[in-house]
DNA sequence: CTTATGTGA
DNA sequence: GCGATCACATAAG
């Protein structure tokens, strides 16, 4: 008991014990829904037994809000928990709160405009849609479209050399976009369903769900703190964590004859503008989980990928096996590559790998084969993870945060792979979200304390910090951002020593859809007088 | 492959 | 009419 006041004393100070984040850290699965099930929850002692069925709630004595909060913190220390809990956790509830109540202003007039164009192009995907498949039916609806495909012009009889994907819950034909892929040279109607969804999914959430999100001019995300198993954050209302990253073209038709159809480029993310005076600035973590990756398995051909001097990892590989020069990929072609290691790596089995590569379920496990086979300690490394989580039941990220995973142990074949999976995935995720977080909090502490300096944080997306900063700051703080990001591939109080650099990327913009890199000088900020 | 949130049926 | 569930989209790695 002494020992837990005095570790509570020190950190405290003014500062809170959040019993929510405290729950979460020790079991980031566990969602109580509130505070009450959370005392209930803990009150006996350790996490396990439900005491009361957490349905219809009793007024609860003092006394037991006192204990169960003891408990937790408690158990924070006998679990390890307790540097994380106050030094990171809890340092980030005011780095939220800022950023919660800074706003991010938005072009609503060009959003209204938008919504009205994309209505219409909707209007006549749609028409096209019923004109091929020869009825009327709602498109928007899975249910009907596969009706139509399936049951109607039964396509899935005029390909059975290669399969279609099922979906995931009832086995059903799938009309999901790897379907309708397979299926677009044997029918019209597949593309137009194509085309509809990705404008349908613009307008719906990234234009109309944008502009019901806006106060006068501007929105502001709600950030929760522990709803990501892996210690990331998320946002909601909006979800600025998802708006595409890739503008998407809408071909206009064209009433005037003789002229060719008009192009229009749709880009939620240059809806969002910095105030008058001021600039975005955006730092992004390079390659963050598969340098961590490399990190975690000492692998040496993909430490020299970080510790040599040489292109970009994803736009190499993009290169290699698309078999031309860098200069000449589009940047969708390197996000697909980013996509493809990340599967790899993460444990895709070959029938979703064959999807994303565009090939046979043969060629793609012999992709992945040879993959493995050039880095090596890889699968030593998802080996190691995986033994470890079996004998004591749970995995941890560089700096100590926690998952456990009880199906490691399942007789169900299923039910283990997907626990080892995201074991392995766990460590390397949730490592990346450590570092992002310490972030954070170094760069709003360095904010603070600073007479001078008024940048504002926005946002996170995962590994990327959106900045609002004044205009005639913007390279001292870009340098001053990169710097302390990338410093932390050493962090000495806790232990961290990273084998390869981090290396972190900024630019800047007048909108968010339109940043530019920033190419800085490679030494420090200038120390001020 | 994992981690999220949003929309529509 | 409301909430849960499903399927499908987007993002991040
Ligand atoms: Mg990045």
């Amino acid at each position: 008991m002494v020992v837990i006041v005095s570790a509570v004393l020190t950190v405290a100070q003014c500062r809170i014990l959040d019993p929510q984040i405290a729950a979460w850290l020790l079991d980031p699965a566990d969602n109580a829904s509130c505070f009450q099930d959370l005392v209930t929850k803990h009150y006996g002692r350790p996490a396990e037994p439900p005491a009361q069925p957490l349905g219809p709630r009793k007024p609860l004595p003092q006394s037991s809000l006192v204990s169960s909060s003891l408990c937790l913190l408690y158990q924070l220390m006998t679990q390890g928990l307790w540097e994380l809990f106050s030094s990171m956790e809890l340092s980030m509830i005011p780095v939220l709160a800022a950023m919660e109540s800074h706003r991010i202003h938005v072009d609503k007039e060009a959003l209204k405009r938008t919504s009205e164009m994309l209505g219409v192009k909707l209007k006549q995907l749609e028409q096209e849609a019923h004109k091929a498949a020869g009825q009327q039916f709602l498109v928007s609806s899975s249910t009907q479209l596969r009706l139509v495909l399936f049951e109607k012009l039964r396509l899935q009889e005029r390909c059975e050399n290669r399969k279609l994907p099922k979906t995931m819950l009832k086995q059903q034909q799938s009309t999901s976009e790897a379907a309708l892929l397979q299926l677009q040279d044997l029918h019209p109607l597949p593309k137009i369903i194509l085309e509809y969804r990705q404008v349908h999914k613009m307008k719906s959430t990234f234009v109309d769900g944008i502009l019901s999100c806006v106060k006068k001019t501007y929105i502001s995300s709600t950030w929760n703190q522990t709803s990501a198993v892996s210690g990331r954050l998320s946002a909601k209302q909006p979800n600025f964590q998802a708006l595409p990253r890739q503008p998407v073209q809408i071909s206009k038709k064209q009433y005037v004859q003789g002229k060719d159809a008009e192009l229009v480029t749709v880009h939620p993310r240059d809806m969002f503008i910095p105030r008058e005076g001021w600039t975005f600035l955006a730092a992004d973590f390079c390659q963050v989980e598969l340098r961590l990756l490399a990190h975690l398995t000492s692998d040496p051909e993909l430490l020299r990928l970080f510790l040599d001097p040489g292109p970009d990892v994803f736009t190499m590989l993009a290169s290699q096996w698309k078999g031309v020069p860098e200069q000449q990929l589009e940047p969708e072609d390197r996000e697909h590559a980013k996509r493809i290691v990340y599967s790899m790596v993460y444990g895709a089995g070959r029938e979703r790998l064959s999807g994303i590569l565009g090939v046979s379920a043969e060629q793609a496990s012999q992709f992945v084969d040879s993959f493995l086979q050039r880095y090596k300690e890889v699968q030593s490394f998802i080996q190691r993870t995986v033994q470890l989580c079996q004998k004591q039941g749970y995995v941890v990220s560089i700096m100590g945060r926690r998952r456990s995973l009880p199906h490691i142990r399942s007789a169900d074949w299923a039910v283990r792979n997907q626990a080892e999976r995201q074991a392995v995935n766990f460590v390397v995720q949730g490592s990346a979200a450590d570092l992002c977080k310490m972030a954070m909090i170094r760069i709003f502490s360095l904010v603070s304390s600073s007479s001078s300096l008024t940048a504002r944080l926005l946002a996170q997306i995962h590994d990327e910090l959106l900045f609002e900063v004044e205009d005639s700051q913007v390279e001292h703080f870009a340098a001053l951002v990169k710097t302390t990001m990338e410093s932390l591939q050493h962090i000495d109080s806790l232990g961290v020593h990273l084998k390869v650099p981090l290396k972190v990327a900024v630019s800047s913009g007048r909108a968010w859809g339109s940043m530019s890199e920033l190419h800085l000088p490679p030494a420090s900020p200038p120390p001020s007088p």
